[in-house]
DNA sequence: TGGGGTTAT
DNA sequence: ATAACCC
């Protein structure tokens, strides 16, 4: 299997998504396309900062960690800040600028599954990507829609947003309209973000993960793109280079521009056997129909959370003893999540980064099972698992690096990971994202209490 | 460049 | 355990 979560290539006939099979669903039938809308929230992490502080609302804001400016708001944007950039580039541009810590990413991370969760109440395919971008596989909904338009005789069916290329719909073409739906629906899915959480953010709706992707970028703060199939070629060859294509990241592109693979248009016409070779079957196959805007990868739902890490980047840290520091600042909070989600972790993992000029990449790591009565304490509080936890990490650590040989680190992680949920024992274990949905009907609790009308969620089922 | 995440090999 | 990908 290749990528089934991540990536946007691969694919897996068993696991796609089910086709639509309702009855009456007319001309197009069996060969009825995906909808699928991507969504992707405008500068999350200065939208959060915004929330947290409105004062911050009208001022050019970036957010801060260690030394660079990892984001920033559209004020800051006007006036030259750019997204990771230095805090010295930055503050030179724009001395006005103010900056936040957003070294603690937890209410970036809180209200990112605030976000999946909402849209989890309209569809349960919701994968996320990131802490600000989700896809969501919408061809159910708009089958139901194209049902209730059918009996209650085609009223408003109209494009929601932008359509790539301003190319004209045709409205007797069935997968023209059922874009059109999934634009409604992803004006609808905006919305409520908007109205219930406050955020605002682009979308994109196509036929696919990849398309969706692509295509939400095109007008960018709080606007959405509808592609239709007729100027995929055209959204795609607008990308000028390969490794502006999702999958294809920096090793890929430096194996492909040393076959003179340049563009998106040398990769559509490279020989797939060349290409084999070089990347093997399985990458080679999946980026070519990339090139293509081909991609059968389902949207697959996140769930809860696959691991919990926690890390922490510093200029030198070189002694054994200011590693167990380390590790016992990253702890606490760590363990503290954890047991938030209800499940016992049975693998933890050290990670480092060591100094070095040329290589900032490699990292090393070593993991190792907990031992089954450490794993067995997450579930309860007051003893204290931090000490056994340090000395394992110290072992980990003991075995990467030689502490009789000088060392120069700049980053240290610690990551829990191997979830298992507890035996259905105790108290409200269910956590994370499988607690229950919003209560009866009636408007839901209010998280951001200022921003005003819109409809919340409106009738979604029958 | 940060502080996270995921899957494939 | 590492390597690749994503944000």
């Amino acid at each position: 299997l290749s990528q089934r979560k991540t990536g946007l290539g691969g694919s897996l006939p068993a696991l796609r998504a089910p086709r639509p099979s309702h009855g009456k669903s007319a001309s197009a039938g069996s060969a009825a396309g995906r909808v699928v809308v991507h969504i992707d929230l405008d500068c999350f992490y200065a939208q959060v900062e915004m929330i947290r502080n409105p004062e911050l609302r009208d001022k050019p804001l970036g957010v801060q960690q260690k030394y660079i400016v990892v984001t920033c708001n559209y004020e800051a944007r006007k006036r030259g800040v750019k997204k990771m950039m230095s805090v010295k580039d930055a503050k030179d541009k724009c001395p006005q600028l103010v900056l936040v810590n957003g070294e603690d990413l937890t209410p970036y991370r809180e209200t990112s599954y605030k976000v999946t969760e909402l849209l989890g109440e309209f569809c349960p395919l919701v994968e996320r990507l990131g802490f600000d971008e989700n896809f969501v596989d919408i061809t159910e909904i708009v089958e139901k829609r194209l049902n209730q338009l059918q009996q209650s005789g085609w009223s408003r069916v109209g494009v929601s947003g932008h359509v790539y290329n301003h190319q004209a719909v045709n409205l007797h073409d069935a997968t023209h309209v059922r874009l059109v739906i999934g634009s409604q629906i992803a004006e609808e899915l905006r919305g409520a973000i908007y109205t219930r959480l406050g955020l605002t953010g682009c979308a994109g709706v196509a036929s696919n993960k990849f398309l969706s992707k692509l295509v939400s970028g095109t007008f960018k703060p709080n606007q959405q793109t509808l592609l239709l199939p007729e100027s995929c070629q055209d959204l795609i060859r607008s990308l000028d280079h390969i490794q502006k294509v999702p999958g294809i990241g920096y090793k890929t592109t430096q194996r492909l521009e040393m076959l003179g693979v340049r563009n998106v248009c040398d990769l559509q016409a490279f020989p797939p056997a060349v290409l084999e070779k070089e990347l093997g079957v399985s990458a080679a196959q999946r980026i070519q129909k990339l090139s293509y805007g081909e991609d059968d990868s389902p949207v697959t739902p996140s769930g809860p959370p696959q691991s919990f890490s926690d890390e922490d980047s510093f200029k030198k840290c070189s002694s054994e003893v200011e590693v167990k520091e380390k590790i016992e600042e990253l702890l606490p909070n760590l363990v503290a999540r954890i047991h938030r989600d209800g499940r016992q972790p049975h693998t933890i993992r050290l990670t480092i980064r060591q100094f070095s000029t040329d290589k900032w990449f490699s990292r090393e790591s070593r993991q190792c099972a907990l031992p089954p009565h450490l794993s067995q304490k997450f579930g309860k509080e007051s003893s204290n698992i931090i000490s056994p936890l340090v000395d394992i990490l110290m072992k980990l650590f003991r075995k990467m690096i030689d502490v009789d040989v000088p060392f120069h680190l700049t980053l240290l992680s610690v990551c829990f990971s191997n979830l298992k949920d507890l035996p259905s024992s105790k108290k409200g274990s269910i956590g994370f994202y499988l607690k229950q949905m919003s209560p009866p009907s009636g408007s839901g609790k209010r998280e951001v209490e200022n921003v005003s009308q819109g409809e919340g969620s409106a009738s979604w089922d029958q």
